[in-house]
DNA sequence: ACCTGAACACCGTTCAAGT
DNA sequence: ACCTGAACACCGTTCAAGT
């Protein structure tokens, strides 16, 4: 005789979400998740592989956020004010949900990779820009350069590396500003 | 009656990087350690608070190796060429020590940060080039901007986020070109 | 078909007892 | 002074038994 579902996967990756923003992903834990979903760890077995396929699920799930916020931001017609634009809210999403956002490119382990379609989706916007700025040509290494500095700075902001005082609002500009220009220019 | 001291805070840290590189962050456990160092594992918690604590000194060794890579960089007077030894000599760390490396700026809780001192010296060669392309007035903002680029990038590439396809050497080459034109301009 | 208790292997850590 | 066995709490995971 079948029983009731007492539980979803939407479900569990929503308490993960939750527990691993807020506790740590040190604490995130299958017995943790299992008391916010309302049911005993084992059967969380019945919808996630294991713990590190839920860890992989809560990864996709930011990064799939993350995207549909770069999405979502106006196009002014004007690339540089896009640029600036892109990257304020790149840098607004990593301090909203920083444990999470951390995740996205930790990936270490096989297992642990993103699915490539969900990276790919993230990635639309900021090709877009890349591509205003630096034309077809050279969109593709525009767009890498404009991630790579993007995530590299609120990388080094969340792990509190920037310690030798200065302005970080100040550098994140001038960052965004020498960008612009280079792009542009080559 | 004094026992024989059996292995050294250094023998311990050695060996948990050997496992950190070759077997990965999660197979370094106080076990695996005390065994290559010839000791059982509750002998470690003479000379280590916690795992936590060891990751710690595992990274801080790290970081330590990186700076004396690049303060090895030869000067040549040209702030431009300085700038792509620097950021091909940071590469080629991170490549070398990718399990290693990417603990360094994937500080989390409190107990896992970093000592100022050793980020700061780290941080010294990059500071110069900075200093030499962008002037004393954005020394840091432009040293910001590098860092933040190269450990972007290679980050990304650890994480196996370049998916879009293209050729990541010419993106790397791309940006040190970005980076001397748009810090030496501004 | 889903859920559970019981069980297992493994891990970090403590501590009293050895030398 | 350092090292060890024994012990404890905790965790991920499996599985036979329930409904």
């Amino acid at each position: 005789m079948p029983t009731p579902e007492r539980t979803s996967l939407a479900d569990i990756v929503g308490a993960a979400r939750d527990i691993v923003e807020k506790e740590g992903l040190a604490n995130l834990t299958m017995q943790a998740v299992a008391v916010r979903v309302g049911v005993r760890a084992p059967s969380l077995y019945k919808r996630v592989r294991n713990r590190e396929d839920l860890v992989r699920l809560v990864t996709e799930a930011t990064v799939r956020d993350l995207g549909k916020q770069l999405d979502a931001v106006a196009v002014n017609g004007d690339a540089r004010r896009d640029l600036g634009e892109l990257c304020r809210t790149f840098r607004a999403f990593a301090h909203a949900y920083p444990a999470c956002y951390r995740l996205i490119f930790a990936a270490g382990s096989e297992a642990s990779r993103l699915d490539v379609g969900s990276l790919t989706a993230a990635a639309a916007s900021v090709l877009r820009v890349g591509m205003e700025l630096a034309g077809p040509g050279e969109a593709l290494e525009a767009a890498r350069m404009i991630t790579a500095w993007a995530h590299g700075f609120v990388s080094m902001e969340l792990a509190e590396a920037f310690n030798l005082g200065g302005d970080v609002e100040r550098a994140f500009e001038y960052g965004i500003a020498r960008l612009a220009d280079s792009l542009a220019t080559a």
